[in-house]
DNA sequence: TTTCGCATCGAAAACGTTTTGGACATGGAC
DNA sequence: GTCCATGTCCAAAACGTTTTCGATGCGAAA
């Protein structure tokens, strides 16, 4: 059907292996035997196949990206995008192509992470987005699969990390909220299966005795990363603790929901309670007031992670953890 | 380097024949040596190789996702994740795999998309979000290669597409706000070399003739599809025509932009200003007033596309050109 | 006994490349 | 005249599968 190698050199009477030298730009091939198959490979619109090369050469030149289900986590989206736009123009900088699979897919077809990845012999593979208590991940980290996740300080002989500094940046939030004169400060985290949270809670516990203050169970609560989720676990503390006067949440799109359930009780933002969120997404600037947050470094987290991976493929340079910066972006909510 | 069938079928004392029966299931294998060759290769921890796999039965299952640049068009994301969601499940339900590749991947290699797909030999391809006037794709779309474009109406032999019915969407806009009582209605389109636009554009000119009134140049502008074009489109309208009442935007995102100049400039919406937008992006509920706006049904868009590849893949079906029907989603900035 | 069908298996070709290990000719150095 | 280096090329193996075609053995039918 389509025009191979043995085509070509057929017509421009040479073999193939002169054909395949002409082609990659081997010196040994006559320079006019070169421009005579350069030509002729032109005129008959040949396009060399990659799965055949790939075959031989033992190289896809392919990463897999694995992120858990795109339809169920809405909320993700906010994040992902610019993490998916990072990883994408780092693999593009680098030659390499991106296979996109989600956990459902893997799911339906009753087979691991590691054996879809080693099937399709993907060179390595981003991780993001997924359980801390996922199985499946942990099969990928631990075996020779170079590997980089997101968001899971999992490190290993072939799998390194990046992820944001979730600890230090919780203690920039109650920071903030305390030199704006807060002393009896919420929180709401979200899934404790997600690794970001349990640094967030540590974060917020650390900042609040490095401030004098005593973390209070009756201040904290616990939501699933969506605005639902964050406005009830912020109408269960207002009714226990009608006191605060400020909310740390460790996720936006939590915040928002919370900013939502305070007015709708009648509370002013930020003059009865005060709300800071976490990751910075595109929504802060546009909910009234404005969301204060600490901010993630998404597209350098892709694009990091990325780097880390092709370091790994290209350079045989050993995996690392990556903590990235976060940055407090004051806005009008605190 | 990894285990071959060759190897199990060594261990198994078979024939690599009879193992690669065995393994996909064909009948004429005794129970008794399938079992063993089963088990060998569970012991040895057997991967098939799809990349040989796919050299030898010319399959790849292998879709291209077509999208321009992933950084740059920051606000397609709103619109993008959903239809990549609706994508993804469509494939993966048929058990196909699918391959990111944005134009600035193809432009760095200096190659087409075209040449790009079939170098890998991908089975099909659908592409989203390019420019009407951009030549690869309707290489793409009058080539063999079986394809399915999003948001432009291209049909021929090989090629079907799935878009929102934008013109009846731009009217139902306009007949809900003479509904409302409004005359002066002002009209901010986006980049007209974007299909949907022509569309749009369309619609709005039909509807108002529809109820008798004349689309009034002055009423109309053009921006780029972001905060800050429609911001600057509402300020030109705002003050060449002080009397307009309500305005059309043919993105979310403008019309959110809009809504901002408008306040700033001392409007109250909806009583001095009605404003309604195009898309139903999730930011639509969160901004104050929330949006009114024509909703495009996201997921089935890019479920449908997947649909509709899938059967002209594996059915032989023809291509179509598939209009999904709008809705108008009434809420307080109308 | 011959014939036939059936169940089970294997040898070898094929897919389209890259790469290895030469072959061959030419020309200059000795 | 021999030797060697150099430039140009090719045959064949290899990558890891699937698939075609045929071989073999066995039991039943004729």
């Amino acid at each position: 059907m389509a025009v191979t190698i043995r085509d070509v050199a057929r017509a421009a009477g040479v073999s193939i292996t002169t054909v395949s030298r002409a082609l990659n730009g081997y010196p040994d091939v006559n320079p006019e035997t070169r421009r005579r198959v350069l030509e002729i490979a032109e005129q008959l619109n040949y396009r060399p196949n990659q799965v055949a090369r790939s075959l031989v050469t033992q190289h896809t030149r392919t990463v897999g990206l694995l992120v858990s289900d795109f339809t169920k986590s809405r909320g993700g989206m906010y994040f992902m995008y610019d993490v998916l736009a990072g990883v994408h123009d780092g693999l593009a900088q680098h030659g390499y192509d991106m296979h996109l699979v989600s956990t459902t897919t893997t799911r339906q077809r009753l087979v691991s992470y590691l054996d879809f990845c080693t099937e399709r012999r993907f060179e390595g593979v981003i991780v993001m987005g997924i359980r801390l208590d996922d199985p499946y991940v942990h099969e990928v980290v631990e075996s020779k699969l170079p590997s980089v996740v997101i968001d899971l300080p999992l490190l290993s002989e072939r799998c390194g990390y990046v992820m944001t500094d979730n600890v230090n940046g919780a203690r920039f939030a109650v920071r903030h909220l305390v030199s704006k004169g807060h002393r009896t400060i919420g929180f709401v985290n979200g899934v404790p299966y997600a690794a970001v949270c349990v640094d967030r809670r540590r974060g917020f516990e650390d900042g609040m005795r490095a401030h004098g203050l005593q973390p209070d169970p009756e201040l904290m609560e616990e939501a699933d990363f969506t605005v639902e989720g964050g406005a009830a676990a912020t109408r269960r503390i207002l009714e226990r603790r009608p006191d605060v006067t400020a909310i740390f949440y460790a996720s936006d799109l939590m915040a928002i929901g919370g900013m939502r359930e305070a007015v709708k009780v009648g509370r002013r933002i930020p003059q009865d309670l005060a709300v800071i969120g976490f990751d910075n997404i595109d929504l802060c600037e546009f909910v009234q007031p404005a969301l204060t947050t600490v901010g993630q470094r998404k597209y350098e987290m892709g694009k990091s992670a990325a780097d880390m991976l092709i370091g790994m493929l290209d350079q045989n340079l050993p995996p690392e953890g990556r903590m990235l910066a976060p940055d407090l972006i004051v806005r009008r909510s605190t």
